[in-house]
DNA sequence: AGTGGTTATGCACAGGTGTGCATAGATTGC
DNA sequence: GCAATCTATGCACACCTGTGCATAACCACT
């Protein structure tokens, strides 16, 4: 019966392609190419007659074989920990809201134990990524390796690596350690602790060198330290090491969700009123620090300027083919509430 | 010179395709492909050697062109309206990695303005997604009636819409509402307070359906009422409307945020305490939830299910061509902390 | 009218892959 | 030993677009 013939014909799906506006507009398929990319050597007249065809089948171009022909695809790999981090997700909100403003799609993959990205390397390759975001923890050199053998850039997010010339956007995490350092040290603390983030990343590290820099410069070297994994949680025992007999003035910890768990234990466990026994410190300025719970003194990354840097930098490395490889420091920002002691001015 | 020619010789970029596998292993491009893709014809001996000139030459297969081909392209489309609110990071989280787990990667497109919209969804379907997830707030018919057009899945998450044949996962926001109805009765209010999200979500909308259908079976109409945004920030205003004199025994908040906004306000300026004077209870039990500082009741909506339905049906959908939409009612459940009296049992 | 120059448009190929169909070679059965 | 069957592999096309090169049409000028 027909039904055999229109089954046959159908199409594989009903998305319309160039040609069919072509032969809808009288027109050979490259006009309808040039006049849509803008070409000037296309008279208005045609180009207007394009456009009305276009439109009126609801064409729009397949980038996957316009990506196919160009090797661009307009797409950037996003390769990021986790996102129940606050500061991550509000990193990536931003990040992605900017790449779409330059015309970049984002290709997302969450990754947060190592292992997998040797899973994940592989699959971002194959589908031709212009350029990698990297906002991980730790780092592998797999990205990077993979990166270069493809000549793809590659952008680290407050994360830097000695690997190969990958460009890297970053806190100045040295800096933001010593702002806190002199805070405290402004506003009367004598003694000194530190809940470290995760011992493998670098941002903990750097802050933990400026911190101890400028107290070194006071002639401080002896500062309590522990690590609380960069989590509420994984912050508890920190705490108690850090609160037990014989505890420091003020303490420092690496991220917003630690000090917040060093407040609460502080408060409930051992009774100390903040800031009048025990300042407290923390960094990234996420909305956890604002809440009247806490009103948590802490350290601003600036994340709009580190997101738009970012988005900047990829698009100047997809723009020039063989650019050189940028680093960026971003300038963090005290924000004094009320678990610290303003420095008398 | 001959620089001339090496210029000239030297290709786009330095990936490794499939004919150059073939030559290093002395066998035509077709057996490549069929080697790798496990093709049961492909004798166990060819194949070894195939799998060994690839690994040697890093090959990974073009995912671009194997799309062209195939009409797949394994990506699925993340609508997301916003970031900065924990529940949809972490749903964006989980969803994520199910979809990895499938061999699908996802493209985010964060749309926090209805309007942009318009813009987004050409984009995406330029792009040749398999499938769209989502998870906005108020929703637009422009992605329905495009993925209609082209035949593409879409599920809503957590939303739903009378448009056209989409799927839809969701919480049972009607069921929440009774749940807290029932709950705040039994622990002994008889005022009752509302703190609405956005009046345009369904969510919101229903949460207070099934609260006002419990409270009417008790012979309760009378219901104080204040629209928070489903932001901290927001609920301020709403706040000092519901805790204004003749306040209410108990208030629902549609989110935590807001829940613990309004706990923050009725301490600190009414002076209430929790739960003796006013009980409190919020929805979706993210993390804040937990804080010592707010120890909040609240409905647990089971992200973790919802994002497992959300990628099991999107799976489905994608797998056969044309198969009737979905609806999942995933059931939440009942987290009492310290905001609301227990019930007695 | 013939020539040179400009403008508008079309042909055909390339980009990398998967796969239907065909074929060459090997194997079996009598 | 020959036909029939099966196995292993290759050819060539399709997917859809952008673009270099060629061409056709047109215009102006001598």
């Amino acid at each position: 019966m027909e039904q055999i013939a229109l089954t046959k014909k159908k199409p594989p799906f009903n998305r319309v392609r160039s040609y069919e506006v072509a032969s809808l507009a009288n027109i050979s398929r490259s006009t309808v190419s040039r006049a849509l990319s803008g070409d000037p050597r296309i008279p208005a007249a045609t180009r207007e007659r394009v456009l009305k065809a276009a439109a009126q089948l609801g064409y729009t171009p397949n980038l996957i074989a316009r990506s196919l022909k160009n090797q661009k695809t307009a797409i950037v790999g996003l390769v990021i920990s986790e996102l129940e981090n606050p500061f991550y997700a509000l990193l990536l909100d931003i990040v992605n809201r900017r790449l779409e403003d330059n015309g970049l799609a984002s290709l997302l993959f969450v990754c947060p134990d190592i292992e997998r990205f040797d899973d994940i390397v592989p699959r971002l390759m194959s589908y031709q990524v212009d350029a990698v975001i990297a906002a991980t923890g730790p780092l592998s050199s797999t990205i990077a390796d993979s990166c270069k053998a493809a000549a793809k850039p590659l952008v680290y997010v407050n994360r830097y690596g000695q690997h190969s010339g990958a460009s890297a956007v970053t806190g100045d995490n040295v800096h933001g350690g010593e702002i806190v350092a002199a805070h405290l040290i402004a506003s009367g603390a004598r003694t000194f602790g530190l809940m470290a983030g995760l011992e493998s990343t670098s941002t903990s590290r750097d802050r933990e060198i400026g911190l101890r820099r400028v107290l070194a410069e006071h002639g401080i070297v002896d500062v309590r330290r522990a690590t609380g994994y960069y989590s509420y949680d994984g912050a508890v025992a920190a705490a108690h090491h850090l609160l037990s007999p014989g505890r420091p003035d003020a303490i420092f910890c690496a991220n917003d969700a630690m000090a917040c768990c060093l407040m609460d234990v502080a408060r409930a466990e051992y009774g100390l009123r903040i800031p009048q026994d025990l300042s407290i410190i923390g960094y990234d300025n996420t909305p956890i620090a604002a809440l009247p719970a806490y009103e948590l003194s802490t350290v601003d990354q600036d994340i709009e300027k580190m997101a738009a840097t970012t988005v900047d930098t990829v698009v100047s490395l997809i723009d020039e083919a063989d650019a050189p490889a940028q680093h960026h420091l971003i300038q963090p920002r005290l924000v004094v509430r009320k678990t610290t002691r303003p420095s008398p001015t």
